[in-house]
DNA sequence: ATGCTAAATTAGTAATTAGTTACTATCTTT
DNA sequence: AAAGATAGTAACTAATTACTAATTTAGCAT
């Protein structure tokens, strides 16, 4: 048996705060989290938390941080793979619905901090996560579109938008439905049409 | 000259407060938006908006009811001119991105209000009212599909989950690039795409 | 003009928030 | 085993929150 230490690294324990986040997100408006809620999520006292963080938002940087980084690698690695463009983005698809599955939590984290003010320190992180998430769907469409791939006329800042409004149509309707065991399949239901908006060969 | 009167009834101030969040909500994240803020940006005192709302709660469930009644209104009048149930879901899409153009913060405060609890009533009110838009577009889809207008295949379901992610996707889009000017030339550009996607015959 | 009604103000409340401080307990290093 | 470092606690603070009650005042019908 495993017998839980009562005294953690603040690295560990800034992990476990991150992990707290993400999971208290799922059930509750991002900004409605306080710092006492994580800390009761870990057995600790408030006061803790600020051992390990010095600001609130010390934490959602962190956060954000911790989304770019894992989601980051779950795409490149799904890439990479790839045989050509348009399996690329299936698979940068897949992944990133997978992910999604794994943490309902982070695409509306991530949604929540983009609201803010446009001064906010967050905000500003958050648009560079998104800005490359965007640029790395285009180049794949552009390529696909000099291989002859789909259709010759795409426009592909257009299909990039649609491509990040078709996660987001999925997020909200696993927000509907309230559980995300539907995720995978409604995603499986929706790539054919996605395929077909950017005109790619059947094959 | 108008004067302007120092005293308005409580329904002229109601709709004035219901577009003080709106408006509020340009800038902040909703649940940032206070009682103090409504008031200040009305020009009152903090007391003086629960001489016309009970709650905070009551204010928010009265947007909501706002959007419902007017985004409704704004779509009903759309789809009644349509030729055919597509150019019905162009003129439903058209007059969807108007309106969010007119208010950019009423997708976001609908959206905030499904990250919440599952018991809270504002997110049930939410809930319903996606769950009649949604009902409206797969409709509209089904009567394309039996009038073979578009792919006689078509899942409508996840047409029109790609519908709402559409528009969602254009959401995400204008709050990266700040101004909701860039929304309605976005919306040209990803229809023709979303047309695509269900097959439609092109003219 | 005069009262009546209701909108608005003023000045509160209790609860909750992020963040701090003085202290204790535990681990690591030597 | 002693000493230094640091994770954790308990008990605060100052600010902000939604909400309330007593009082004042504006606008209306008569």
């Amino acid at each position: 048996m495993i017998l839980p230490k009562s005294r953690l690294s603040t690295g560990e324990r800034q992990i476990e705060i991150i992990h707290a986040v993400l999971t208290l997100a799922a059930e509750n408006s991002p900004d409605a989290i306080t710092t006492q809620a994580i800390a009761q999520h870990m057995g600790l006292t408030q006061g803790a938390v600020f051992r390990h963080f010095p600001t609130r938002e010390a934490i959602w940087l962190a956060v954000v941080d911790w989304v770019e980084q894992n989601l980051g690698n779950v795409i490149a690695a799904a890439v990479a793979e790839a045989r050509d463009p348009v399996d690329g983005l299936r698979r940068l698809f897949e992944a990133h619905i997978a992910f999604i599955a794994a943490h309902p939590s982070a695409p509306r984290l991530i949604f929540n901090e983009l609201q803010k003010p446009a001064d906010h320190p967050v905000k500003q992180r958050v648009c560079d996560l998104l800005d490359r998430y965007r640029r790395r769907v285009t180049e794949l469409l552009a390529h696909a579109k000099a291989e002859a791939l789909v259709e010759p006329e795409l426009d592909e800042a257009a299909a990039a938008t649609l491509f990040v409004g078709t996660v987001q149509g999925l997020v909200v309707q696993t927000l509907l439905a309230g559980d995300p065991q539907t995720l995978q399949s409604a995603a499986r239901r929706l790539w054919p049409l996605y395929l077909r908006a950017i005109g790619v060969r059947q094959p």
